[in-house]
DNA sequence: CGTGTAAGGAATTCTGACACG
DNA sequence: CGTGTAAGGAATTCTGACACG
């Protein structure tokens, strides 16, 4: 994805009664998720919770996986093990990509 | 732009407050903007007005432009303007690969 | 023309708590 | 554990209008 667009999927904006809307999910719900750290929302000066489109869609997800009897904290665990793995991931590609420039530059040195 | 994210940009879910503190804009001229044709938020149910990150940055134009003293119906004329460059520009790209295509076409018989 | 403001009403959001299971 | 609900207060949003220039 374009980095000028993930500022706009990050951006925390939209309140809870759209957030609703859009996930199915009622207040209570959206505010116990984030009780349990499922999700963290901004809060402006007046203490109102702003969510991003990223948010939605982790919470449609955590909607997905509640409707299968999955608990908030095996879900919490689940997100975290997927974080970790895009995390050493990125370090992989950033390894292979050193090891690139390492070999060019002993080549260029070799010439 | 990717398309996906196209429909995170012009999704309508930015309440009007969230647009004033992110535009520097106040309520008034939102509004007003709006009375005269610059933009056209989404309404829900209850009749809120609910703003995409592309009116946000329709609205980051206009504040510019007012500021240098340009009228709103000016505005408006140069936004339809650009909106008609922008499709002539799409139209000659698709006339231009329909040629492509047409060319590929009868080398294909040719053959 | 473009923007400020006071007015009155309706819907939103927040927190802490009790309830149920 | 996960969710519903009533409670009270504070801030939001809406419209139509008067004001100024």
């Amino acid at each position: 994805m374009n980095p000028q667009d993930r500022t706009y999927k990050d951006k925390k904006v939209i309140s809870i009664g759209t957030v609703s809307e859009l996930t199915g999910l009622t207040l209570r719900q959206i505010r116990y998720y984030e009780e349990r750290k499922l999700i963290s929302p901004y809060r402006n000066e007046r203490g109102t919770r702003k969510y991003s489109f990223t948010d939605i869609e982790t919470l449609m997800d955590i909607a997905d996986k509640r409707e299968d009897g999955v608990q908030t904290t095996e879900i919490l665990r689940e997100m975290r093990l997927k974080e970790k793995k895009r995390e050493s991931e990125k370090d992989l590609k950033k390894r292979m990509l050193q090891g690139q420039l390492n070999a060019q530059f002993k080549l260029g040195r070799g010439n």
